[in-house]
Order: structure tokens, then sequence, then C-alpha cells
DNA sequence: GTCGTTGCAAAGCGTTTGCAGCCTA
DNA sequence: TAGGCTGCAAACGCTTTGCAACGAC
């Protein structure tokens, strides 16, 4: 990830305009608007590259292909409604006691995904 | 999910008695050895019609192929070790607090994977 | 005997890679 | 101009499906 590339530039935009975690395609046809000619190889090779330099966050969700966003937000964790799909953000972290891990065990990050229903779709 | 086979009894024993959460091919590795012949295809077509039954659990990780438990257990989250790749069961659950969720939103579960290293790698 | 279940092979899906040409620095 | 980057198509790994034979009830 060293040069200044349209495509590369569209793909950030994509992710740092879209306020939500996109899959791969969603990323593929918002960065399309810039560079029409955009191949989904190359959203894949930047995406993995932009992950690596720590810019790009991925979100695995159970039995969904991931889905990535613009990493520098504040530790957060993920809402997924069971009902329309849609997966929020959700601020600041649940987890302030120290977990009981087994002896010696140590821990560096966690992840938290809650399962429900979503305002909208809860009535 | 309805008839008694041999395949499905030994696939059943394979999740039983493995006590960690296996891949799709462990499963297969050890059901083979009560059903040499046995399938792929049928390992995942009864996983599936076993979870969907609550029998099974699928245990999704980032970047990884799913893997499967017995369900029945109590709830408990898991930890993988960054270095060894093992995941770990952990007992009880860390999340004591009612999270903090959006006007409207309904809780109903949570899923939490705890990353780090194991005993065995951290020293 | 019925019809759910199986193994095989082929198809499916999301992702990665090989390659020749392109374009940034 | 060198070498990273790109698009395309083929390959890949995991999972699902079509189909004819099989076997539980």
């Amino acid at each position: 990830m060293e040069r200044d590339t349209a495509q590369r530039r569209a793909i950030r935009r994509a992710l740092d305009e879209a306020g939500r975690p996109l899959g791969a395609l969603e990323v593929l046809e918002r960065a399309q608007r810039d560079v029409p000619g955009l191949g989904l190889a190359t959203v894949y090779r930047s995406i993995k590259a932009l992950t690596e330099r720590g810019e790009v966050s991925a979100v695995e969700l159970p039995g969904q292909p991931p889905r990535f966003e613009s990493a520098g937000k504040a530790h957060h964790h993920h809402f997924l409604c069971g009902k329309c799909g849609k997966l929020y953000e959700l601020d600041g972290c649940l987890i302030g006691l120290k977990p009981v891990l087994p002896r010696g065990f140590r821990l560096k990050s966690h992840e938290l995904l809650l399962h429900g229903e979503c305002g909208t779709c809860a009535r």
C-alpha cells in the first residue's frame, strides 16, 4: 500500500462515507461511482492492505461474509438485528470486569456481538 | 432428522466426545472411525439438521470456517489463542451489566470472543 | 414398499492469485 | 524507467445441491 491511486482513494472514501460496515460488493458498488472500471479483486487487495495497516477493520458475522469499516473509531461493538439483518454500531464497551481466565492465559482483545431486534423491527 | 442412522450416530458421537468445537473436516475424520465410508456432504447435512434442532451450535471465528460443538452446555464463551489457533471454552459469562442499547432495541443474545495467548503459548 | 438418507460429483459462493499491461513516483 | 498496481479470468477452499442407489421403519 504505497502508491496513491484513484482506485484506493475511491475504496477508502466508500468506507469512510458509509457510516456502517460494508460488504465487499457494497464497497465495490460505491467505489465504482468514482472509478467505474474498478474490479472486485482490487477491492479485496486494497481492503487487505488497509486492514494490515490498521486503517480498516473487518467485522465477522456468524454465517455471513465479513463486512469492513474504517478503523480509528473508539472501541465499540455491534448489534445485529435478526429481522432486517442490519448491523449497528454501539458506543462504548460493556465489558468492565476482568474475566476469569484459566491460569496463565493472557487476554489481548475481545469481540462482542449482540443479537436481537432493532428499534424499527421490535414494534 | 427423523431416522436413526449409523452416520448420524457417529457424527453426534464425534461432537459429544470432542470436548471442544470441531471443524467440519475434524468431525468427518472422527466420525469415519465409526463409519469409514462417511462423506463430507453427510457431515454438513447432519450438522445443519442438528443445529436446527438445537442439539449442536456453530461457533464462528473471524476469518475461519465455523466449528461445531454439542449444545446443551451452560452459557459460555470462547477464547482463541492467536499463537496456536486453539479454541478454548470458558465457563460462565462475563457480561453482568445490562448494556446500553439505543432506544427500542431488544437484546436476545450475545456472543463474546476473547483473543490472546493460552497458558502454553504465553510463556 | 415408502420415502428419508447417503455418497458422489458437480455446482455455488466468496475470496485469492497468476499474469500481462498500466501508471505512479 | 522501475516496480507497484490493476483488471481479467482462472483457481481456490468451504459448503450446498442434484441424483440415483440405499436402508430405516
